[in-house]
DNA sequence: GATCTATGAATGAACG
DNA sequence: CGTTCATTCATAGATC
C-alpha cells in the first residue's frame, strides 16, 4: 500500500476566525479539529465496514498520514474519533436498553 | 489496511446537512424534542432541589421513564438536558469571574 | 415574517 | 474505558 503523505495544497481549511473581542481568552479555544467529509467517510468506512474499532499506534498513523490529504489532521484526533465512536455507541446501548419498571429507583419521585 | 477511499453505498440514507459552508460535516438536525411544563418543572426538581447534576445512564432512563407520562421523550433528550444546564451553570459562573472588578462587583447581586 | 434568543443537539477533547 | 467538560452548530419559540 502506498502512503502518500502528501501536503494539503490548503492549509487549516476555513476555521472560521475567532471574534476576538478586548478580552482576549487565556485559552487557544478556537483549535478544534473537524472532519472533513472525505475524512469523516472514510472514517466511517474503516469502523463500520471495516469493523476496524480499536487501531494500534501503527494504524493511527497510517490513516492520519492518509487523511492529510483531505485536510489537516493529526495522530490524536484519528484516536480520540475511535475512542469517541466507540464510547458513544457503549453509552447508547445502555441508555437505551429497556429496564423492567419495577425497579426501586423511583425514590426520586417522592 | 486499504485506505481507499471508497463508497459507504448510501449509509442511512442522506440526510440533508444544514451547514453552509463547503466542506460540511453532515449533521442530522431534524425536528428536535422540547419539554412539557411538567417534564420541564419536573427536570428542574431534580436538578435543583435533588441536586442531581449528573445522572447516571440507570437514572437518566429512569427518569425518561417516568416522563413519558407528561409527553414524548427519549433517554438523549434527558442527558443533554442535564448537560446542557450543568454547561450554562459553568457557563455564567466563568462570565461572572471574568467580570473586570472595577469595584462595582455588588450591582451583580441586586 | 424577519430577527433575536434560549436551548436542544452534537462532538472533539480530556479526565479518573 | 466510561464519563465528563468545552465549545459549537442549529433551530423552536418569542418578540417586534
Amino acid at each position: 500500500m502506498e502512503l502518500q503523505a502528501q501536503q494539503p495544497t490548503e492549509e487549516g481549511g476555513s476555521i472560521q476566525a475567532a471574534r476576538s473581542s478586548a478580552n482576549t481568552p487565556i485559552r487557544p479555544t478556537n483549535n478544534r479539529w473537524t472532519p472533513t467529509p472525505d475524512q469523516l467517510r472514510i472514517l466511517q468506512v474503516l469502523y463500520y465496514d471495516k469493523v476496524l474499532k480499536c487501531p494500534t499506534p501503527e494504524q493511527i498513523q497510517e490513516i492520519c498520514l492518509n487523511l492529510q490529504q483531505y485536510g489537516q489532521i493529526e495522530d490524536k484526533n484519528v484516536f480520540f474519533w475511535f475512542q469517541n465512536l466507540k464510547a458513544l455507541e457503549r453509552q447508547k446501548l445502555k441508555e437505551f436498553q429497556n429496564v423492567p419498571v419495577g425497579g426501586s429507583l423511583d425514590l426520586l419521585w417522592c
